[in-house]
DNA sequence: CCCTTTCCGTTGTAAATACAACTGAATTGT
DNA sequence: ACAATTCAGTTGTATTTACAACGGAAAGGG
């Protein structure tokens, strides 16, 4: 677990809390250590969970596949980020997405009851962390929310454009790189990827965008 | 304020806290009562944020409307639930959707650096309010995670059947009353009204439920 | 280096949707 | 009670999408 402290320094949950005292709070907050190979799932639908995760190395996808093999990409996890905090709350029953690993994986497990019990004195910075897992699932609803800004666009073209724009904006930059092929674009966008192949190429013959495979240039 | 305290009693925000306790609290977390006629703008998008929010009276839809006038409904709130809660992170930005009475209402707000920042020995439910909040986000990020399942439906009919479904499972019965009426339905689900009227209608006909105004029968 | 697999763009066709227009029923306001 | 407005279902047409199939390029494995 020491291995993975100076990226644990860097994450929003352990925000504005020192090495050592982060070292102090694994045990404290019931720190556990997985790992992933790629392509192996973290999470199934319909399993219950009592921890929040946060992915330490390496790369999810929080997804499903329905009955008919149509996979629906919820989002995309990077290091230092958290997942798995809608369940936290009592009978917030079972998972409705699996969790996969896009690469080989380490995962953070802390159980819920001991952040948000908060253990007084015992470590100092416990308050922050609850306040900063506060904020992150805060942040985590805004990002939902305006995943469902795309996907509330009627075209394929105002759903790309809506997801590219944003994204723009995230990235400060007209030149973005997006974390999917076209396929898991297609997914994310929950669009035929044949068809957003299409509206790519009639929007850079339209002059909106320029694009080599997963980089983007927007106009 | 007062005339609410029985209000918030059965909230979630305040589950476990007596009555005494919650009058004492509402002054500790800065709480302030607004009430807005039918149609009024409780918040609009663009706006900023420091407040969590909560139905006291009445009932909203968070929703959006685009250049074009087509309205997105995100979500409805009825007594008791609270909202703006994805907007209290700092630099969470401005609001991506507008809040409107669709009756007269009323509604607290609290301001959400008193809720965090425990006063300690002060109100001594106070940590158990901070708790109720964090399950209640978590909450709604579930609902959300919810909602992007029935939006990433490639189909009106699956769309229906995915809402009309949870609904269900929700309300822990095949008749079940819906919160909106065909346009809002639509706009929820954000497909178009008379073709979602015509899908509802040939769902009928195949036998897989019945309806008549905002209640619906399931088989 | 070769073979296999994945990735991505293209095309054609069937299916589904958006949009506009119209109807009668129900609701609201005066 | 009447007029005005909202609401819901129906229909037809133009647009958009889903699906399947294909081929070439690129990537990955031995």
């Amino acid at each position: 677990m020491e291995k993975f402290i100076h990226v644990l320094k860097r994450t929003k949950l352990f925000a504005g809390v020192g090495e050592e005292d982060i070292t102090a709070m694994l045990s404290c907050l019931g720190a556990r250590l997985c790992t992933y190979k790629k392509g192996e799932y973290v999470l199934r639908q319909g399993e219950r969970l009592d921890d929040i995760l946060l992915l330490a190395e390496g790369s999810l996808h929080i997804q499903r596949d329905d009955y008919w093999g149509n996979r629906s990409i919820l989002g995309h996890i990077e290091v230092g980020e958290i997942f798995g905090e809608a369940y936290v709350a009592p009978e917030s029953g079972t998972l409705l997405n699996d969790v996969v690993a896009l690469t080989d994986c380490s995962v953070f497990f802390f159980d819920v009851k001991r952040i948000i019990t908060t253990c007084s004195s015992a470590c100092r910075f416990h308050t922050m962390v609850v306040q900063n897992l506060f904020f992150a699932i805060s942040e985590r609803n805004r990002g939902l929310v305006q995943k469902l800004g795309y996907m509330s666009r009627r075209t394929t073209r105002e759903k790309l454009i809506a997801y590219l724009s944003e994204e723009a904006k995230r990235q400060n930059s007209a030149y973005i790189t997006i974390p999917f092929n076209r396929q898991q674009l297609a997914d994310y966008l929950s669009v035929d990827r044949s068809a957003m192949s299409n509206e790519l190429s009639k929007m850079r013959d339209d002059g909106l965008l320029e694009f080599e495979k997963n980089c983007f240039r927007l106009r």
